[in-house]
DNA sequence: CTCCTTGCAAAGCCTTTGCACGCTG
DNA sequence: CAGCGTGCAAAGGCTTTGCAAGGAG
């Protein structure tokens, strides 16, 4: 089975309908590696089908980080973006000035995890961390 | 010298005009050990004041953070706050529940810096990383 | 056949901007 | 007294919402 009827899947088992906007939205979300904006999933779509508002795309997106199957990752500078559970979790490097980002292993994180548990109480969201920066390519250019 | 005079001494060194409005900015963010939202500044100063507008609190504050003097953290849920520089680096852990915001010493960070540099070529700004989570009590609640 | 979903358009929220007046230096 | 900074109000970008029509189960 697909990852994309994987996801599907899920929808139907939660007593959700499946309509042909929902189709498109979890397969553009399931075919893309990397995280987009609601504007570009529906860009995306919108190339293929006409019939496909915002508005649905939204309404869409929420019920998916609801159910739990997408992860909402807030960029900063006020971009948020979408991504499917199902890559495993990720780093996002996000580059102040060209906006670009970068996907890492989040291994990384395992050693600030713990100690954010134990002397803080706190246990941290590090899916989807996302952490602003300057990337290679703009700091050559500075 | 305090803080916030201080803060007020290298505006005026840097040629901008010192008006009441940026004076009482500038101490609501001085005196406060916090990050606060552009609103919840002009809220606190409203209390004493009518003489300041909530389009000169974004400007002030865009104006800070231009000079280096304030820095922008953005805790996700849209929400964007602000936060005197010189009260250190510091790591944010919000929580997606109740919304509070914890600060942590930041060193826990320098293990991911080097890592990052090395091997992306990214150099991260961990001065006000803002990390989602769930506090102590809401994880308690749950 | 029921009622969940959609499209459309309007409203909402936060932030930015244009313009004329006022105040700082 | 020159021109930066302010208030006001309107515009802007992104997201959410109300409502009637349409389609899934």
């Amino acid at each position: 089975m697909t990852h994309c009827d994987n996801l599907i899947d899920k929808l139907r088992q939660r007593g959700y309908r499946i309509t042909p906007q929902r189709e498109m939205i979890v397969e553009a979300i399931a075919h893309n590696e990397t995280h987009m904006t609601a504007e570009e999933i529906f860009a995306v779509i919108h190339t293929r089908s006409k019939a496909l508002n915002l508005a649905t795309v939204y309404r869409t997106l929420d019920l998916l980080v609801d159910v739990g199957l997408v992860s909402r990752a807030d960029l900063g500078n006020g971009r948020i973006m979408f991504v499917s559970d199902q890559h495993g979790p990720h780093l996002h490097l996000v580059c102040r000035q060209c906006g670009c980002v970068i996907g890492v292993d989040s291994s990384l994180l395992a050693a600030i995890e713990e100690p954010l548990r134990v002397k803080y109480g706190f246990s941290a969201d590090l899916q989807h961390l996302c952490i602003s920066g300057l990337c290679e390519s703009c700091r050559n250019k500075a």
